[in-house]
DNA sequence: CGTGGGACCTGAACGC
DNA sequence: TGCGTTCAGGTCCCAC
């Protein structure tokens, strides 16, 4: 489910509660959420270290412990979560880890895609992570929408391109640019990358804004829904009339995703 | 290099 | 009500 807006609004929201914590025990229900790791290894590495601080790379969260790391990614439907019990009454927490403040750190994940992994660098994922589109400038997205004959859409999505742009994201940023999601990269023009990088800022920093887009699973560190999934100009409104020129809303799949867009305004 | 399919998993929605 | 099908905010791997 989570793309960058949803993983930032996940961090910002865990930081006030984790940053100096102390961890305890862990525990899992699955131990392939440990992505390899058992479940005694991961212990001896993560008890009683501090947390020092939290970062979001792309759509992975990174938590700083006094050595080493842990990564967490929340695929389609993961959460992440301070809760007063180790489960609670949510059948979907496979992880949790004690924290000396009485509380736990719980990951919940109804489709298991999720994993929680111990790293003693973060090299990895700036090995395989283009770079964060919320620092770049206009200017920087010509060269980089550049050298390839995919669609636009399909390589928006490509983590190694850019960092962070997901399914719901990509639709809207090419909505709001004009672009048709199955152009070629290469047949765009210089101003259209522009216009393009500048259609992926906005929406992304507005969705931050907005704490995220909760359709199903997606939940804020305090329980709550996002609001970004009320704004959406495309993305889920297959057939209804686009907000800008009233023709209805096109699906179809392109890289095996669905993708919307309006073939009137977007060429 | 690019694409297409399948794998990983489960739940919700919808058609009959 | 029950069953089968389809779809889902992601990523990795393999064959062609």
């Amino acid at each position: 489910m989570p793309e960058l807006p949803e993983v930032e609004t996940v961090v910002r929201g865990l930081i006030p509660d984790l940053v100096g914590a102390r961890c305890g025990k862990p525990w899992v229900d699955w131990e392939k959420v440990l992505d390899g790791m058992s479940l005694s290894d991961f212990a001896g590495l993560v008890e009683n270290q501090t947390i020092q601080r939290l970062h979001r790379r792309g759509k992975y969260i990174c938590i700083h412990l006094s050595k080493g790391f842990l990564v967490v990614h929340l695929r389609m439907t993961g959460r992440l979560y301070l809760s007063d019990q180790r489960q609670g009454d949510d059948p979907w927490v496979h992880f949790s880890l004690a924290l000396d403040n009485g509380r736990f750190l719980a990951f919940s994940d109804a489709r298991k895609f999720g994993r929680v992994q111990w790293v003693t660098d973060l090299d990895f994922l700036e090995a395989k992570l283009g770079p964060e589109p919320l620092e770049l400038g206009p200017a920087d997205f010509v060269p980089l929408l550049q050298g390839s004959s995919r669609a636009i859409k399909v390589f928006l999505l490509d983590q190694k391109r850019i960092a962070g742009v997901g399914n719901i994201y990509a639709d809207e940023a090419l909505f709001l640019a004009r672009i048709n999601p199955t152009r070629p990269v290469d047949s765009l023009s210089d101003p259209e990358r522009q216009r393009l990088g500048k259609a992926v800022v906005k929406v992304l920093s507005a969705a931050i804004d907005y704490e995220g887009a909760s359709i199903q699973w997606y939940r804020k560190p305090d329980g709550n829904q996002g609001e970004s999934q009320k704004h959406f100009q495309v993305y889920g409104r297959t057939n209804n009339p686009c907000l800008v020129c009233g023709s209805p809303v096109t699906r179809n799949v392109l890289g095996q995703r669905g993708t919307h867009f309006c073939g009137k305004c977007q060429c």
